[in-house]
DNA sequence: AATAGTATTGCAAACATTTTCATTTTTGGG
DNA sequence: CCCAAAAATGAAAATGTTTGCAATACTATT
């Protein structure tokens, strides 16, 4: 197989090789891709047949240079490990996908430091817009991204004064909605098992948000069951097991579904029946949370909503960057189901 | 705000603004950079200084268009709605990310003309190299694939004569494995539930290697059950309760652990005792599935190893582009748990 | 058929880097 | 303190596009 065939050996057709095979300048060939309607429909076919002899693929960094769109958004989330953000980060790509954009995901693993390196290589490579989880983040970052005047969209996490163009629930309320779920059931010892709030501003709220629920409910001195646990099935299945092997909770308040789940498996290993002897409430609704048996309560936070409509804003700032901030409180839904009941005291 | 303050308004520093805060050239700043250890450690210092004082962020598509890496690769799989490829993209990306490569995911919803579409876009952005899932791509994905001669490495089904890098387990032996656990038990009647295998060769390997245990064990003959289902655990469950409901089978073998668990909870919600009166066999051992009780007789297809380890193979590709073909299968655990046990009929 | 207007196309500069090669500076040994 | 060799730096070309402007080719009127 010898290379080298004449001139100058080129492994990659360029805008060049196409514009000769079509007879026509670069020019027209670019346009052909940028501005199709200024040229003659009869020219673009035969383009169009030069770009496949030539296997011509265009070379998105050659624009990029030009302060023309990249044609990637950057998203950062703590974790694709769990399945916490996987149907976000589906919405969210398929939202972009069908516009044409590709998508930089990255994940820093609740470390707000990473965070902000993994920001800076996005902006290296110029992608037009940026997507991050919460409203949390390091100071070096926040500065970064206004002086770089980048698109952001700040996903999940509501707040009504954000800098940036923000889409999420408030997850205070979800916390307080599904404490208060709890306490209308006539539940009285409330364990608390939330994932460590370290780096993660959406559980804190939660917690923030059951904890005033319970604080409204009973005197403000009333004993608390809090336990700290972590994105894991397994890691929550055992600290859940650990609290109610205690018996001092009558129902088991958990910070996402995936501890939820944890609890559900835990109460089950124990022998504990839900929710006769025990309640267990969740906050999230991830896919198959219903499926359990029994199902699993919870509070529905819309990812796929919040996925798609993040996109859709973030889409937006990027043609039009000057337009006033966005901001949607996306509302929640309390879904009462098999795992809690209301609480009979044995005797 | 006014802007345009003297010659020329330019809202990013670039490296002439760099080379001239440092008293060098765009040369000396280029090679700090690229090539560290060929500049003076007292200039380094004094360009790092300049860098942070103009807030220079390099520009990756300038240096890609040189030939030069693109520190990005492209990683296209099926779908990231659900668990099944969260633990793999973690385990791939964490890799990279920690080579200073950036991943551009896109996931094709099961759909390999789409597949081909994103495959060209990645190569657009000139990504660096590509990983596929699964061994079957459409004729015109393989041909662009070879004709570029990008780095690619092939996830998660092994074939011992494959074209590109290949890591992976063999798919056909997971299916036989899982099937021969049933059988070693001494169940006669298995119903197999599989994901629809259209476009998808993991899962039509898994399927062929269940039924060819089942032909040995049986006469080929033998009535066979098997539905399709899908990857999601709701789907899977009102699968099986149809199937279990029958009354056909004292087992139920899972294409993989997303059925598996909408078996387990089709037979809690019918009130079927596993594994007592049904067992359930399943394959994949997502993270999760050795915590439901009762826990998940699954194989083990260990999906951080694989993507650690493509990680590793393409990286590998990417500097030494010459070196032979390096595939590597992925030995699969059989993990029996409680949801099998031998089968005793009841009379 | 000439004219004005519009639709197409081409030329060449610009984009932000990297890299080759030549030039300058530094270093170490005598 | 000089010289050769080595190390560090700079000048300028090259990378693959896009786009403003100018030039050319049509079209529909008169």
């Amino acid at each position: 197989m010898l290379r080298d065939m004449g001139k100058k050996y080129k492994d990659q057709a360029d805008i060049f090789d196409v514009a000769n095979a079509a007879g026509v300048s670069t020019s027209t060939v670019s346009r052909t891709f940028n501005h199709p309607d200024l040229v003659r429909p009869q020219t673009r076919k035969r383009i169009a047949e030069a770009i496949k002899t030539t296997g011509y693929i265009r070379n998105r960094a050659a624009q990029t240079i030009h302060g023309r769109r990249s044609g990637t958004v950057g998203f950062i989330v703590p974790t694709i490990e769990h399945t916490i953000f996987a149907e976000l980060v589906h919405a969210f790509s398929q939202t972009l996908e069908a516009e044409d954009y590709s998508i930089i995901l990255s994940s820093h693993d609740y470390d707000l430091r990473r965070e902000y390196h993994l920001l800076r290589k996005l902006l290296e490579h110029r992608v037009d817009g940026i997507a991050l989880i919460g409203q949390m983040h390091r100071n070096e970052t926040n500065q970064l991204l206004k002086i770089q005047k980048i698109p952001v969209v700040n996903i999940w996490n509501y707040s009504e004064n954000s800098y940036f163009d923000c889409i999420g629930a408030s997850n205070f309320e979800a916390g307080y909605v599904a404490c208060k779920h709890l306490l209308d059931l006539g539940h009285e010892k409330i364990g608390l098992v939330f994932p460590d709030h370290f780096d993660n501003d959406r559980a804190e709220d939660r917690l923030n948000g059951a904890k005033t629920a319970l604080a409204e409910a009973h005197d403000y001195g009333s004993e608390q069951f809090v336990k700290f646990s972590s994105y894991s099935v397994s890691r929550a299945k055992l600290d859940c097991m650990e609290l109610l092997s205690q018996g001092k909770t009558s129902a088991l308040l958990c910070g996402n579904d995936v501890i939820g789940r944890g609890a559900l498996h835990a109460a089950r290993e124990l022998g504990i029946t839900i929710p006769d002897e025990q309640s267990i409430m969740s906050i999230g609704d991830f896919k198959g949370s219903a499926d359990f048996v029994p199902s699993l309560s919870t509070v529905r936070v819309p990812s796929e909503k919040i996925g798609r409509l993040s996109a859709e804003v973030l889409l937006k700032r990027i043609l039009q960057p000057e337009c006033a901030v966005e901001r949607q409180k996306i509302s929640l839904e309390l879904l009462p189901r098999q795992s809690t009941c209301k609480w009979q005291p044995a005797y």
